[in-house]
DNA sequence: CATGAATGAGGTTTCATTCAT
DNA sequence: CATGAATGAAACCTCATTCAT
């Protein structure tokens, strides 16, 4: 569909799952990188153009990886969507239950802080940048953690994770949107931390 | 050469605020009415022709009446700035102190989930819309109310002006962008409320 | 046609050449006045509004006056044709014909520089204005100079009068177009009218 | 947080005048060919839109080339400067130097006739196109054949440099504005020419 | 596959002109 | 008659996306 030029040894077709040629993955890891920067500084209407220019890479390139400005979005999406489950993977396995769910929205917050308006677009679910399952799963690495952090008397037994997962968004939110500096960021969220834990504390 | 009488570099008038035609008035009010609308739906980022469209205007006359969009993106937030401090002016004189200051947060609230992102916009002094004193009328507003319900008993000691801001901040960004239900939207604001209560409750 | 509403006094009409009221001929002349400077200052594209203002009066005065921009010009050019053809009779009348010539050429070349590109316009026929007549007047004037000057033998005999007003143009324009100081204007002049001497000078 | 390298603000690339491909550089000759065309034919106020049009090109692509409209003009008068400097270079190199002088003189009032608003343009310096030395080579082009002709003796001694310019914009902007027959540019141009030849001719 | 030039719809803004007040 | 707000057709310019090289 693209070239219907005699590609002989490569069969001329486009499989959608072929393994990446090594200097494409490369390509691909960098658009990325520089896309999370990109709309981290400027926002989400910053221009695909930049993105290009920051990953060293001409404009042909990011639309052959991504053919859409969406798919960008979305596809930074996922990575650090895999990269935030990841750590809430870590902290369930090697961390006291009673911290791990503390420590993770913690986690969280701070790095909305550090990369910036994706976090943001992850929970922009409402303008449908990708149907559902993108908060789904954080939403599951946080169920595990919150269940956990209830267990062990950590957490008070009324709080639903639908609230949990609000208040996360609320938080990186507005530390994004606040431009909070870090000493208020840190009271900031003791004070909502403090709103999960049992009265007695 | 001639008369060198009736120079005005920009109208011909001497009084600078000349109070407008009923119908340029009545414009104007539309407008910023369908601007707010358009911006709560679309963003910031949807086009200066459809708020025209919406008001039933033309073009034209959004741009005589806000020369720029920065234009009329700060004239809302200045009129909804005044409606919110007029609100909290409002609640101070008459209610309950140990209440109003619970109340002014959740208007606050429910009042950005309808207007959508105009709240937010105010929050972005970082854009720079308007140089400071956007917030800062907000921000006093709500001091006054805070202290108030300090000496009632009804909030908790240590709690800061700035950490107040900063929960409203938190609260209405992730009211819009999570597209919280009004059930969410409730017990959320309990839960962060509740925070700012004295420890026994 | 205008107003519908009972003006019995004045008739309603709009009579064409109905002697104008005097607030009337005085905003005409306020106009007429300003478009000069302006246009002299900013060019034919300045704005009709510019116009409106250094006039002090409202953008639809102008327009009443003037239905169409190009009328505008048209009156500036028609009004300052008439200047300038005054002057060249009075010249005519009062002064040495072997001089008058002269003095006449430099006069324009002055005006020219001081009403800045009025005097372009009324040459820029070519773009049509108003289809002949501008300058044919401005030439026959100019021709009774010549003549006169030529009689006297202050001019070469084969000067013909399309290469005058050719000259006068050029000198107009590249002093407009060139920003000459008053020195380089007097001396370019000098050589240009040298031209037109006879021989031995 | 990823790499760094590769970080180029605007295109990636660290050569910075790259030669252009081979459309590219087809297209913008195209571009300065139509844009030169119409603004001779309809002064430097015809559209970006037009001259796209007449190039058969899309807009896009003349803002591609000439990010503003402002340097497409000034692109314009860079190409014709380049060219009106051969010329010059060439008559220098080849002729007779009593007659190079006017020759090249005759050759731009000729070239302005031709290509229309753009010798007009070369002057505006006023209007600040490309701060100064956009004439400024043209009049060292001029000087070294005006010393030349000066020294053959075609030329009276007293004429001065900048004499030579003001009539060389007077005549070209004349014949532009004036719309000169062929007939009455010879007769115009032969008359100035004279003023700069010795007395006994 | 990468490149980067070309496309063209759409956004903001200006301005001559009309028309309600 | 004067006023000045409203109109709407361009103008300039941006940017996601396509496609020849």
């Amino acid at each position: 569909m693209l070239s219907t030029a005699g590609r002989a040894s490569t069969g001329g077709t486009v499989t959608p799952e072929r393994p990446l040629r090594a200097d494409a993955r490369r390509n691909r890891a960098r658009i990325l990188a520089a896309a999370e920067e990109v709309f981290a500084e400027r926002g989400a209407s910053a221009s695909t153009e930049e993105v290009a220019a920051r990953a060293g890479v001409a404009i042909g390139t990011v639309f052959r990886h991504f053919p859409t400005k969406r798919d960008l979005l979305a596809a930074i999406m996922k990575e650090l969507r895999g990269r935030l489950v990841g750590k809430a993977d870590a902290l369930a396995a090697e961390g006291d239950p009673a911290t791990a769910f503390f420590d993770y929205f913690g986690y969280l917050v701070e790095s909305s802080a550090r990369i910036g308006t994706v976090v943001g677009l992850l929970a922009e679910e409402g303008t449908a940048i990708e149907p559902g399952a993108q908060i789904t799963a954080l939403t599951g690495a946080f169920g595990s953690l919150l269940d956990a952090a209830r267990r062990a008397g950590a957490v008070r037994g009324d709080v639903r994770l639908d609230e949990v997962m609000a208040l996360v968004t609320a938080t990186t939110h507005g530390a994004l949107a606040g431009g909070w500096s870090d000493d208020l960021r840190r009271r900031t969220l003791a004070r909502i931390l403090d709103a999960l834990r049992p009265a007695g504390r």
